[in-house]
Parts: structure tokens; C-alpha cells; sequence
DNA sequence: GATGAATGAGGCTTCATTCAT
DNA sequence: AATGAATGAAGCCTCATTCAT
């Protein structure tokens, strides 16, 4: 079970990133490193400006590379946002591979820490979050059916086996581990007005609202409730 | 108090707009009826192809201008999005006065009543609303300003008060406005794989958590509360 | 002998002003009126941004008028330039009209008279001049070519009488006319390094030159010479 | 002594001319290159046109590049125009090194020397002197600042040194030095109408002049004085 | 005579991608 | 494998002039 949980998504030898982003070299090692190189560069300099307004030439600047050498290890400039969205997607499965949510055994308790754990980590990654939602539908055709596959799969599905195990069914499993998926870019996305109050409550609020919004959560209390 | 509900932001002479969005054109009227047909216009175009990639021939083209026209009337491809802001803001408040919500007496009523108006209104618009919750990002410093204003005035404003009426305070008040505002395109930014289901459903399910998250609603049920 | 140095050249009813300005109105003064205006608009909107990034649609604005109307007292940017060249001939032929030089007998003593005289209607016009003699170039040909005869018969002409007068002949005349001409506008071209010391001086400095120059000052000598 | 007269500034690396026309380009000696053929088309053009009509297209076309290429190694029509001015200089001081005026013992004739030297340059650079000295005025305040500064440095300077050597000295220093380099220009900018004459004369006379104007030339006459 | 909205060609500049070295 | 120079099609915007009212 605990497998089916967190299921990191890496691309193996002829899987889809092989047919999405194309690349001439042989050599898979160097590949994954100058790619890494590669998102790395570009997201630095994609926060600052945006995906339109960064130019190819910035992004080898950023990447320590040349023009050429970039477009030897990716075939467009949408490549690159495509490779963002599947880093961002990484690190988050690490992010929960590591944080022992798989040994909770009771499904509420797991839930609300998996809320938790998401939430923290992508106010860790603000930048990236904030970019990732506003550029995605950018990506041509071909790369952005891949992303909403990815994001279905992993993180709705995600928040769907974690739901399932706390007791719901049907129709609304969809719509609930959607909605949930969305809530958790909610301070993100929205943070710039809720600058004043303490940053720690907002994070307790947003889980509360959720479990309560799932009924999972009796009364309006933050004290209470299954933590 | 039914005023304070709904204001809708009708710019006046010499206000923001005028210094937003300049025009060497001196007739006002006729500035209206030409900025709403390039609105007309620009939205049919950046809904398919979106703003970045949608030119201003194909705006001035889609509005059945020529180029100078359209630029007698705008300065700049940012103020096309501007406008667009604003008419949806204008769209939204004009809905919404004519719901008869200001008539409820019931302050959960009238918020249950609100939420459904507005995901309604937002149904009814999703090219609109999709395009600006992506779009809005790339306003420039100087319009992106006056875009967020608008948002927390008008639209944060707007939840802010119905829950203050019913009951809330404090920081969470700011919490919680934003969060109503948030959800309400929910819908629509995640619409492509809740396509499924019987749509009649989502409307109800999403305002039975927002309720429920907001602490109105008891326990988790379809049938139960104010509706 | 005094008209035939100073003779202020008013353009006379179908004289060249019309042929090259054509205007579609029949009240004589009310042109002469109208073009007063855009030529006083013009230059004050052409000193702050030279000819080329001036608009028609400003020079309107300062003239106070429409660009219909503009249009109808002269028939293309163009012939503002040429307008503001006529003006600034005018001007000047005005200032030495009623500066007394005529009355002055000595031939030395009213050529040194003609260049304060001039030196200091430059000074009092520098924005103009600037403007004049770095834009004249750009003129159509059509205009260009009246100007140059224009200067030729008014500016260079007044000099080369003077000159005349105090006994040079053959070519070297046209020579020294020219060179006397192209003199006066040296502190208005130059005048920004020359900021430092007492603006008094340079006047006076300019003149001993060209006198010398022109060998009509025995030494060089601050204090000598027929002034 | 001798270097301190002519000491023609080639910028070096680091220098203004980087910051000032900045290029993504890495081969320094390419940008030398490919610079010096964007200038000799893009004066082939000027000349004919002037700066304000001539197009970047046509510069290009002139200069034998795509309009990519051109803008590799400039970054605004204004940096060309810089460019041509940069290129004035360097010809002239080149004209200067090689033309013996250093060599020359007797102030007097070495300043004589060159002023011949510089008219004779002048002279075989008509277009572009007449060019230069109407079109300085539209580059941006960011380089015509420095133009401003070359032209004191090096060319005003070049006759202050000169001037200082023959025993002037004070305020009137560099009233003479800077009247002296305007001089300079005078038959190129007057020359249409000085046709007639032999043309031979015409550079002995302004020569005369300026040396009698400065004093250093003791009664008018073509015969005598330090040449 | 007066108004100012409308035209539309053309200006300068950018930049993803290719390819010779 | 690496470099970065070269391409050229668009992109956004300007503005002198005309003309319907």
C-alpha cells in the first residue's frame, strides 16, 4: 500500500521524456546532468521575468552553457518548461518519500500530514509553484497533454488514495481530490495579500478549512479535530 | 447596507482609468463604445490563442479596426488586458446586482446565495475567467498594480463583507475572504478533468465546502443546509 | 543706401510665402494670424524635441488649435519648418531695423555695430537658432532650395554690404561675407563649453576675432579698435 | 610633448565604447570588423538620406548583413550613429599621426601645420563632416554625453594644446580653442555657396583668418606669415 | 471654416532556432 | 560534443495626412 502512495515518477530509457524532449547525445548520464543544469538555469532567471519575457539566450547564460549545447540536450524552449514541471513533480515525491507519511496507519491522521507536508514544502518553493501555475498553459499541445496526465496521476492521485482510505467513494472522489490539489497552491497563488497576519496560522487555517470542507472536521475549532 | 454589498466600480473623469488606459480621443462616449468593442474583439482571439501569442493585427482585425484605430483608443497591448480586467469586473458586479441577493435578510442565506450567483456567473464565463487567471500576471508593474487593488476591493471586498455578516472577525476574516474568492474559480481552472460527472453537481458540491469549510455547515451532507 | 542693408523681405501676395505654403483660405490676415500662432506652438514644442520627434498632433496642441485646422493654413510639416525659418528672419531684420545702424556713418564702426547688434539677438534667441541651423537640412528640396536663397540675399547680403563698405572686393567678399555669417552663430552652436567663464567677454571676444580676422584690428588687443 | 598633441583614443576593452554600444557578441576583433562595415554602409546611406530617414533595413542592406546580423553588433540605430562619430575621430587622428605636424619645432608653424592638415582632411570628408555636424544633436543623452566629451577631449583639446603653445593662455584659452575647431568646419558647412571662386583660396583664406583672428598674423595679407 | 477620428504603410527591434566551424 | 554567429519573420507601435461630419 505504502507503494501506491508515493510512486516518484522517474522517465526510464524510452519513456515518454525520451519522445518529449528529444536529444541527440548518447550518453543518459550527461544528458540527466546538463538538464538538471539546464532547470536549474532556467527556472532562476524564469522567476524573475516569466517564461515569455526569458529569452533562449538568458537561459544558457543561466545554465552556464552555449546556445548550442543547450539546444543539444532539449529541442525547444518549451522543453525546458516542460522539464520544470517534471522537476517540481520530483521533488515533491521526495519531499513526502521522506516524510514518513507512509508509517502512519491511521488514514485521517495520514491525510492530514500529507496536507501538511505538501503545504510546507511548496512554501518552500514559492517561486516555483507560483510559476508553474501561470505558465503550464503555454506548453503546446503535445507537451501540456503529458503535464495534465502527470498531474492527474501523480498529484490528484495522490490526494485521491489518500481520500479513498478515509472512507469516501463515487463521483465525488474526483472532485474532492481536485479540489484539495487545488487548495494547496491556494497561499501561494494568493499570498500576497495575507502578508500580515503570522504566516504559522495561515498554513493551520488552510488544513483546517480543508479537513473541515471534506467533513472530516466536526465544528469550526482549530484545536480540535483529527491531527 | 445594500449598497456596500455591491458597488460596482464605474470609472468617472479624471479617475484611474483615464491615467491607466490615455487616449487622444476627445468624445467619452464614443472611447466607451470603441474600448468595448475592442474588449469584444481581443477576448474572442486571446481565448484561443492567449495573450503572448495573439497579435495586435488580430486584436484590431477581431474588433473591425485598423491599427491606428485601435491604437487611438489604447496605448499599449497591456491595457487590452486591463480593460478586459475591468469588464469582467464589471460583468461580475452587474450579474450580481441583478441576483436580488441584497434582498435576503438571512446573512447565511444571503452568502449561500452569493457563492451560487457568482459560480453561475463564472460559469457562464469560463474563457474569460480562465484567461485572466492566467494572464493577469504578465500585466506590467504599473497596470498589475491597479489590477490588484481592483481584485481586493472589489472582489475580496465583496466576501469580505457577506462573512463578516455572518458572524466571523479577526484575521481570519482576510483568511477567509480570500479563500471564498479563490474557489470560486475552481471550477474553471480545473474544469478539464471534472468532465466527466454530472456537472449540476460540482456547483453544489464545491458551495457545500466552502460552507462546510467555512464552519456553516454541520456535518458532511448534500441534502442539509442553507440554501 | 540704409534700405539697401537693411530691407526686411515681407512676403507680398503671390510672392514665394504662397507658392510654397499654398493654404485653401481666402482672409489674407487671418492666415498671417493663424501662422503666427503655429509658429510660435511649433517652436516652443520644437526646441524641447527637435523637428523629427515632434508630432503633428503636438504642434496642434500648442498652437492651440485643431489638426484640421492646422492643415488648412499650411499644407505639410514641412512647410512649419520653412514657416519658423521665415520668422526667425523677420525677427532679426526687425531687431536691426531699430537698432540705429543705419544712422551710423563710419563704415568700421557700423559693421562693429551690425555684429553686437546681431551677437546679441542671437543671444536673446539661442533655443531658435540651435534649432534652426542643426534642422534647415532636413527641408524638402522645394524649401530647401528658397531658404538658401533666402539666406543668401537677406543674411549673407546684409554682411556682405557692410563688408563691402569698409573697402574689400573681389572674391575674398563673398568669402568674408560667409565666414562672418557662419561667426556669429559660433557661441549659440558652441556655447555649452563655454559655460565657465563671464558670459560678457565671449561677446566681445567674438567680435575682435572676426574684426581681426578680418583685418580691420591692427594687434590683438582687448581695449583697442573702432568700436 | 610630441605624444601628448596627437594621442588617438582606440577604446579598449572595458572601456566606454563597450558600454555604450553593447554587443552579445565574444570575438572582439569580429565586432571590429563587422563594426567598421555596419559604419562604411551605414554612411553610404546617411549621406544620401540623412540619419532620420534613412532605414535600419537599408543600413543592413548597405552594410552586407541580415538585419540579425546588424543587430548582433549594435544594439540601436542611435549606437551607429555613435559609431560614425567614433570613426570621425579615429580617421582624423590617423590623418594627424602620420601628416609630420609633430616634428614641427616653431610653434607657430606647427600650429599653422595643422590647421592645413585639418582642412585638408576636412575636405576629403565633406559627406561626413556635414553629416556629423547636423546629426550629433539627435543622439540619446546617453551618447551624446559622450560624444560631448570626445569632441572637448580630442578635438578642442588637440587645438587647446596647440594654441597653449604658441603663448595664450586664461579664459581666452578656451574661447580660441573652441572658436578654432568651429572654424574648421566652416567651408564644409557654407560650401554651397563659396562654388564660384578657386576653390585652392578658399583654405589659405580661412587659414589667414584664423591666424589673424588670433593675433598671430600681423596685418591682412596672403603673402606673408608662418606658413 | 472647423473638428478630430480614421488610415495603413512602415519604423525599429527581438529572438527561437540553425549550422558552419 | 561544443561554440556562438547568423537568419529573417514577425512583433509592437507611430504618425503625417485625409475626410466625413
Amino acid at each position: 500500500m505504502v507503494k501506491s502512495i508515493i510512486d516518484r515518477p522517474r522517465p526510464r530509457p524510452g519513456e515518454p521524456e525520451d519522445r518529449l524532449v528529444p536529444s541527440p547525445a548518447k550518453n543518459r548520464d550527461l544528458i540527466q546532468e546538463k538538464r538538471r543544469r539546464i532547470v536549474a538555469g532556467a527556472t532562476r532567471v524564469f522567476f524573475e521575468k516569466g517564461f515569455h519575457r526569458t529569452t533562449i539566450r538568458e537561459i544558457a547564460l543561466a545554465s552556464g552553457m552555449s546556445m548550442g549545447q543547450l539546444y543539444h540536450y532539449i529541442s525547444s524552449k518549451d522543453d525546458i518548461l516542460f522539464l520544470v514541471y517534471e522537476h517540481m513533480q520530483a521533488l515533491w515525491f521526495d519531499h513526502l518519500a521522506t516524510s514518513g507519511i507512509e508509517e502512519i496507519a491511521d488514514p485521517g491522521q495520514r491525510l492530514t500530514r500529507a496536507l501538511r507536508c505538501t503545504l510546507e514544502f511548496i512554501g518552500q518553493h514559492k517561486d516555483l509553484f507560483l510559476f508553474i501555475y501561470t505558465e503550464t498553459k503555454y506548453l503546446d499541445r503535445k507537451h501540456l497533454r503529458v503535464v495534465l496526465a502527470m498531474d492527474d496521476r501523480n498529484v490528484v492521485g495522490f490526494w485521491r488514495r489518500l481520500i479513498l482510505d478515509v472512507g469516501w467513494a463515487g463521483d465525488e472522489l474526483e472532485f474532492a481530490a481536485n479540489l484539495v490539489s487545488f487548495l494547496m497552491v491556494f497561499l501561494v497563488l494568493r499570498g500576497w495579500n495575507l502578508e500580515h497576519g503570522g504566516r504559522g496560522r495561515d498554513l493551520d487555517d488552510l488544513i483546517d478549512f480543508t479537513l473541515r470542507g471534506l467533513g472530516l472536521l466536526g465544528e469550526r475549532s482549530r484545536d480540535g479535530g483529527p491531527r
